[in-house]
DNA sequence: TACAAAAAACCGTCTGGACGGTGTAGTATT
DNA sequence: AATACTACACCGTCCAGACGGTTTTTTGTA
């Protein structure tokens, strides 16, 4: 159990999840994750049987790291109404590592798979959860969120925008939904 | 000059969109499109040299139909403050042909060629600017822009959710910032 | 402790199919 | 003669996955 050595399985992981960061879905190729990962082809189709699998565990890993960032922001925010979903709107502006190219590679993976679309629909769920659970409105929260999501899509489109403002926006609609009408 | 007919031209761009937006972008091949426009291979490519070439001509043809769809609601819209903005909300939420799939796949083609992404930008710039003209503030067209944005995206990953109430959020959020804080 | 057997981890090649694109020869219309 | 196609064979490339190995690790047993 020396915790020195990284599995093979969690390298093929993380190369694979750096080719989508790095040049996009398309170039998610067995072949391409194996050669970064330092893997034979074979190797990886013994961790993974096939594509499908594969992308699974890049898209959970991901998920994964994602709701790491907003726990950990969480922990640095005094508790006020809307405190998860401040840490939320934060993660995702914080995020400098997922590029906005690898945020739609993974959105399409999951959008033409049912299990990882049900995984996908539960997190979201979740989200409005907590958001919900941590004191603002439904309406808050869903339309928070929504914008959040959609800021992805802004990094695409312009990309040369600094977001900083927008990130005011997006918090002060939580600020003004916690102290205003409820 | 008869109208009756359908030029092939457009009947491969019509067969394309409906590709995009039946099947998905994976979906679309120079084949698939040929067959599905009742046109051969070698049709196609008298009008597309190449795939390129088409899917730039799909994506041009896709983001007019909106824009027509935005420029229709308009004229039905009295002269308020925020009347584009509305407009560009409403166009969103009534658009029932484009599929969440489809609004991936076209983003995904988008991404990855620079031609297109300066296309899509100033296509942004011009929303922008018009929801400004319209009577907002740059930054309340930002954020209801954006959130339109990933209405989107809440729709793949949301599939069941009626979005009612977040249309008239997002109309709320206009209307606020019209009558309150200038 | 030794050692073999079994299982797990991993390698590298090959194949079959899909797809983009080319080329050629021919047809209908204007 | 030019334009706008049809029909179809064909090539090169790319890729998922199958397959048949080999090496390393674990386990059973004497």
């Amino acid at each position: 159990m020396a915790n020195k050595k990284v599995s093979k399985r969690d390298l093929v992981l993380l190369a694979g999840n750096n080719i989508v960061l790095e040049q996009g879905l398309e170039q998610l190729t067995l072949e391409a994750v194996a050669k970064q990962a330092g893997v034979s082809k074979g190797g990886l189709l013994y961790h993974f049987p096939d594509k499908e699998t594969l992308m699974q565990g890049i898209i959970q890993r991901s998920l994964e790291d994602f709701e790491r960032t907003v726990d950990d922001l969480y922990t640095t925010l005094p508790d006020v109404p809307g405190r998860w979903l401040r840490a939320f709107v934060m993660a995702t502006f914080d995020d400098d590592r997922t590029t906005p190219r690898a945020f739609i590679g993974m959105t399409t993976a999951i959008a033409s798979r049912p299990d990882l679309l049900a995984l996908l629909q539960s997190t979201y769920s979740d989200w409005m959860e907590r958001a919900i659970q941590s004191g603002v409105t439904p309406e808050t929260a869903r339309l928070v969120i929504v914008a959040t999501n959609g800021v992805w899509l802004e990094r695409i489109f312009w990309e040369d925008a600094g977001q900083d403002h927008l990130k005011d926006s997006l918090l002060n609609l939580i600020s003004e939904s916690v102290d205003g009408e409820g």
